[in-house]
DNA sequence: TAATAACCGAGACGGTACGTCTCGTCTTAGG
DNA sequence: CCTAAGACGAGACGTACCGTCTCGGTTATTA
């Protein structure tokens, strides 16, 4: 009977992976070097080994193009368990300064969330990708420290995130201050005190069902 | 012999100041309507009814053109006293909230992060412009707050700035969460407790070193 | 088991002969409808039911399969043989008329043309095809002709030959004159006066300028 | 009132006259190296010295540019006038033979052919340009045979025109004869001698004045 | 008052990159 | 081994935009 299970039968020779890898690839390098905007599909063709038609196969645009590309980008991100919430923290965020002090970041980011703002596709993939990755690691610890009674079992976890990741962001995209370790610190030491557990110790009701 | 004037004669046809403000008028309406990249030169022109050339004798290039209309933007911020730190804050944040969500921001920060890290001339009438501005009036508050005893006295005004300004700019370009009081409401908040005067002494040595 | 039964064994699935009719009946009426620069290699797969790589596996390239197609238009001419001469030239010349206002040599004699002038091996085909056998023709009545004493006997066969079919190429495929048998009997009329034999002391034999 | 005068007033720059011999000097320079199928936009750009948008925004596709190419080729043909009948048309023949054995026609010839077939603007050119040209000089010298009485009264001008061009064209396009004086002589000894007048039979008194 | 010089809108200029198309080849699944 | 379908590397096409230049004409200052 065959019904519903593949998407027809695929005649005539298959898509080769390889190429797409090698555009892709090729795309991450040119934007790292020069940028989105001087991104040139010629440039990733003759990089890639491929012919433009083969790129425009896959991807009907340069936007589509530099989305698929980002999207590939994502690294699983370990949640940290050192004990203490404090230096949870700074480990994640020290990943986090790492990771914007690198080589592709400062390049990247600021294309990206231009590109982001006229491709919803883009904005997904970014948002779903690397940035969902570190904000579920974050959250996480942030959960645990609740959990411990190092924050407030009220605590507004999306503040939390965004005061955490915000500040690396301005500055790498707008103040263009410094993103180092100390900053890492600054935010973590700002999250610990200003969400801290209360003196009245009701400890931790904020937990699901291990409360007991 | 033409001594002893003034400098800078100026002979010829002087330049029409009507032109100057329909091409900035029309490059910040565009820029709005379809992003700094999709801008084009042509279109200015004809939409502030002007010739090319009119546009690149005063602006020689794109970008040099985008940082004038930018430039534009820039309002006077008065530094709110309200008597309490806090709501001193609070009234900074909300006028930086109505911006972040008014007509123009949204559509111009994500392109205007972009052209900035490819032009020092963009960054820096950004930075110098609308942002030094909202900065100066938050410093000004926060260092009232430390005279007034309700911030600590080392604290790091461009890390607390960062944490005012990060997360409004980071949900506005990145993560697309809500910009409005209540964000605005827990920075604050946050930076009240966080960087609250520590009367007690309690033992958070968290700070670099400058703690004792 | 099909052992030891005939020479040349051709393993595998044999050649569709009724592949190639398809290929070069699609090629034809491509090539009538939208010129031989226009053909699409992709359009007479289509047309001909048939995969690109069946093309290519009989013909090399584009000019062999035009090649191969106009091959297949050369048709035995017989010599005709009514008694006299002009009237011998008159029918020839009227089938020629016939070819060259038919539907199929208006729209391909022209790209042929352009094409012979870039592939030797399609210049030796339509020259050794049916442009050979209308010339051995035509070839055979005029040496009639001379044998009878209608034509001189020093006659230029070639010379001839292309007055007879140059005028009708030229009105095809420059000036776009008429085609029909008032032009093929006046050059029917025109050799048999002009090559006349000259009973009478025949002076003029075609000398440049020795006339006198 | 400034009615029916003048196209409006032309506003802007004017175009580059200067270009467009340019854009046309290269283009034939093309044509006659590779071929008009083998030619290429971007090559006639680079030659020229010109962007391609200035070709564009005067020929609107690569079959335009070329039509205009060819229509710069007309050149005035004076008619010789020997006082001979025979002695003018062999003096426009040799310059015809001479037009095609040099380097431009041999190339051209063929793909304009072509082009003339799905091109009426093209076919009008050639014909109406220099094509017109010889033909109207041939038609002058062959009316004033007619009126010297070396040619027949009633003599059908456009078949002797095409029996004086046909054979030439034919043996270039097609047969890839020799085209040579002796080619031109022998068809213009054919057309005195079969177009000659027939019944007063004053034999070729067509010579200058060693007649007597 | 007449020249002069810089301005104006309009639009052509030389370039560069785009996204589309076709070529002739190669790769799959199936007969 | 052949077939149909269709992806492949290569490269020309015609479009769109950049920043510059050129035109005829306008507007102030200087002579």
């Amino acid at each position: 009977m065959r019904a519903t299970q593949g998407p027809a039968r695929r005649l005539g020779r298959p898509r080769d992976a390889r190429a797409e890898q090698a555009i892709l690839g090729a795309t991450l390098e040119l934007m790292a070097e020069r940028g989105i905007a001087r991104l040139r599909i010629d440039d990733v063709a003759s990089r890639a080994g491929v012919g433009k038609a083969t790129i425009y196969r896959r991807f009907a645009t340069k936007d589509d193009l530099v989305t698929a590309a980002v999207s590939r980008l994502v690294r699983e991100i370990a949640v940290p368990d050192t004990g203490s919430t404090r230096d949870d923290l700074q480990v994640l965020m020290g990943e986090a300064v790492d990771v914007y002090t690198g080589p592709l970041a400062p390049r990247l980011m600021p294309d990206l969330v231009s590109e982001m703002a006229h491709s919803t596709e883009l904005a997904a993939a970014v948002r779903g990708g690397f940035l969902a990755a570190r904000r579920d690691a974050l959250r996480a610890v942030l959960r645990r420290g609740v959990e411990r009674g190092d924050l407030h079992s009220d605590l507004d976890y999306e503040l939390a995130l965004d005061v955490l990741g915000g500040p690396l962001f301005y500055r790498l995209l707008v103040t263009g201050g410094p993103i180092d370790q100390h900053l890492a610190d600054g935010v973590v030491e700002l999250i610990m005190r200003g969400f801290a557990q209360t003196k009245t110790s009701h400890p931790s009701n904020a937990n699901r069902k291990d409360d007991a």
